[in-house]
DNA sequence: GCTTTTTATTTGTATGATGATATTATAATT
DNA sequence: AATTATAATATCATCATACAAATAAAAAGC
């Protein structure tokens, strides 16, 4: 079973392009992008494709335009760090360095929360589904892919049992932290078997629907993460 | 000195309309919005506007276009909840019931953290900044609104000085948070003068560079929000 | 029944024209 | 000379139209 190549859209791809530009610092804050009509005859696309990007990139309050004065590139406190595309492009820029640490922060002080929330709160049905997880993690130890995969789905399946839908958007860090465990720290076999009990006791204590043990858990496999990312920057 | 009206253009206005009704739940996750040409009619503009407001949409997760299919709104998990606008369309839904309460449960989880790691990493310069939100607070006690403002700067100041800027988008969710304390709750000028001394401790403790003091006073100041939210819904 | 081909529908892309608006430059006024 | 009012202009904003491409559904072929 093949998944179909199906490339993107032009805005899609104009979109990536102006991302990375700007994730890239080739254009700071403050910066006026190139006017319209440069755009297009520079990308070779037409003025409609251009503004269907820009516009994308306004939503994720990364650009502004106004007639006369230009697209500017909006000060970085506005920018939807969050946003999946956005923790895509800082990945392609920043992978080797600190976006990693500042990933795993985020995550070491959300994640204990929600799992504290998702013991009191979760329903008979997330439980089914963090276990579930559980149990492909622990099935795939030998298929890296799968196994984060699986791990993803894990961690996702707590913080939608938060049923705070706020925690919802994490996922994003979660998923962009696990791509780069992938990437940088040449995973192995026996990562997988090391953080696999750790989440077995965190499914554990969401099922005994203890709210401290499961955030004490959490937090645990939260510092072994950092720790093994501490251990990786230190071999550099 | 006057703020001008200059009224959003239309693509804004209409990402606002096609935001609202999907957050209002007249459009549910796996509905088919109704396509460009009749929404074009029925809005009354061209179809340049639609398509760029639901580009806006589609960069905020909310929505999927594809030819034939049409535009189907995304499952809910794909919401970029901590977009600023999301957020907003979400008050105006939302507001009287849970929302506070999320918000209010995401920055206990966070902003304890934020604390602590700013202590170790501020600049001297963010520590002036912080202060001198401390100082408008102090200084406008009276002022409901522009108490808030510099209880916003505070905020903001500290996510800041955690040195991680996956953490600035969690600014989005203080300004909910404090704009629905001042819907909501009807906040008082006594409210100001009890949150003051709390956040005093939270900027000694800084200026200190005191982590543990500093994570425990934000927590301190997070609970007594919490509950104050809590007061108000007993009283309902 | 299954696969392949055709068809129809919807979004995707291109282009040209016109409108609105913010900046800059100029002129008028004090 | 400084300030304010006016006009010019560059840029994005909007509209209208045409055609292309992709996809889901229907039809045809095996």
């Amino acid at each position: 079973m093949l998944t179909k190549p199906r490339r993107d859209n032009l805005s899609t791809q104009v979109t990536n392009n102006l991302g990375r530009w700007i994730l890239s610092g080739k254009a700071q804050p403050g910066d006026v992008l190139p006017q319209e009509e440069n755009l297009c005859t520079q990308l070779g696309v037409s003025r409609t494709v251009v503004r269907e990007a820009v516009k994308s990139l306004a939503a994720k309050g990364m650009v502004d335009s106004k007639p006369r004065r230009g697209t500017i590139v909006r000060p970085k406190q506005t920018w939807n760090y969050l946003d999946p595309q956005v923790l895509e492009w800082l990945t392609q820029e920043d992978s080797e360095t600190t976006l990693p640490l500042h990933l795993t922060e985020l995550r070491k002080a959300l994640e204990p929360t929600a799992a504290e929330l998702a013991a009191t709160r979760a329903s008979d049905e997330d439980l089914l589904i963090v276990q579930s997880a559980y149990q492909t993690m622990a099935n795939n130890t030998e298929d890296v892919e799968a196994f984060l995969a699986a791990d993803l789905a894990f961690h996702i399946a707590i913080l939608h049992a938060t049923g705070n839908p706020l925690f919802i958007p994490i996922a994003n860090v979660v998923q962009a932290s696990l791509h780069a465990s992938l990437r940088i720290t040449n995973r192995t076999t026996k990562d997988n078997l090391l953080s696999l009990p750790l989440h077995k006791e965190i499914a554990t204590a969401l099922q005994a629907r203890d709210a401290t043990r499961a955030r004490q858990a959490m937090l645990t496999h939260m510092e072994d993460t950092a720790g093994r990312l501490g251990n990786y920057r230190r071999e550099l």
